[in-house]
DNA sequence: TTCCACTTGTGAACGATTTCACAAGCAGGG
DNA sequence: CCCTGCTTGTGAAATCGTTCACAAGTGGAA
């Protein structure tokens, strides 16, 4: 925890806002690796493509730390963004799939940056249990639950096909994690308690075909 | 286009609307598979994680063709659905980068049955240039513009590191591609007349430990 | 000290999306 | 035919997020 914990006020942040938070930061570290000690909202805001009114009630969530007529400090943003997105502790997080999805992600390089570190890989494919991918060995399907407490988990990326998403997102749920980010196309049924993000490539890529569907009949 | 084309009333769909459509989608074509005829709003709503209000007013951007008492017949709506998704043409696609989240969206099957045909790879690793990837022959860089008039390219996916990404776009856009779906952890700036979705891998899981370090403080 | 140029923080207006509530339509049974 | 149970379609209300507009704070120059 750093010195900007007590100033972050923790009322309920819009989830939009927080994703913005995530764009904000990544800017202000270009920024401070550049030496640039202080901005404006107006240059954060060309920067991730909003306004500056919206850069500044965003932050505003966080409290009141800007200086009026110089704009908001590089490293105390930077500080007061890591502190309330979590950047400031080490994740342990669990992968489920090592196929190819879960096997790009588990190289994804700015995870491990950002303090998400992979320290569990599940399949359940007998020719890769026992292997090893990067460092880490991978465990099989019946060894979950296992893996999950030894390994102190955090939180779980889903990256298994569909049909078997769900039993065994139940199995995790069940041993207490209560974050999951699901990679899976399929629609995950969880409690109110535990935080889920769905990232689906193909929802993306059919609303852009819906969009050039529509240029199309426009002309 | 098939047969309900004429039907599909072509005003502004909010794009939260869409999205659900790809998931609306994705549930019906399953039913389909079960020989299920007809489903009620509760149905796809409770699969869906909505309300069956959130269904039902969803639905009628596409117009009324649901039966009171009933619901909706399946095979009709997911004509609806593939039509107004832009899923009933071949999609022509260029991959722009071919590196590790490249490659796996490459690899990714769901796209080509949905209609999304990867037929262009560009990188500028000149290690890379002329192998191939799957039956598709690597690309270099300053071949871009060629390749994606030769192969005409619908829509692009970036999946190439963030410095160089706009550059990369802005010559893409010249080229008059209309769709750009961006992997890279930058923030494109693109005219007006461009769809762009933006899938970040380190957002969603930053919204997540943001979530985690909430419930953590508050015990 | 005063003035000026600049920028924040925020209530209020606005706009968009979600939820509510209910009339209207359909099928099946008696 | 009428009644009952179920479900759609949709205005109206409520909620949520964004934009506007401006008072108030800041540093620097004269």
């Amino acid at each position: 925890m750093n010195d900007f914990t007590s100033r972050v006020a923790d009322a309920k942040i819009p989830d939009a806002t927080v994703r913005r938070f995530s764009l904000y930061l990544r800017y202000l570290e270009d920024f401070e690796r550049s030496g640039i000690n202080s901005v404006a909202s107006g240059v954060l805001a060309e920067r991730g493509g909003t306004t500056a009114a919206q850069v500044r009630k965003d932050l505003s969530f966080l409290g009141s730390f800007g200086k009026r007529g110089l704009g908001y400090s590089v490293r105390e943003l930077t500080g007061v963004l890591r502190d309330v997105l979590g950047l400031d502790s080490v994740w342990r997080v669990a992968l489920l799939g090592a196929g190819r999805i879960g096997t790009a992600l588990f190289r994804y390089e700015p995870f491990r940056a950002r303090g998400f570190h992979i320290t569990t890989v599940i399949d359940n494919d007998p020719g890769k249990v026992g292997t090893r991918l990067g460092g880490v060995m991978i465990r099989g399907e019946h060894e979950l639950e296992c893996a999950l407490t030894e390994d102190r988990t955090d939180l779980v990326i889903v990256a298994v096909p569909a049909p078997v998403a769900q039993a065994l997102v139940d199995r995790v749920v069940a041993a207490g994690i209560r974050a999951v980010l699901n990679y899976a196309p399929a629609q995950l049924r969880l409690p109110d308690d535990v935080a889920l993000r769905n990232v689906s490539m193909t929802v993306e890529l059919e609303s852009l075909s819906h969009a050039l569907t529509r240029v199309r009949r426009c002309r």
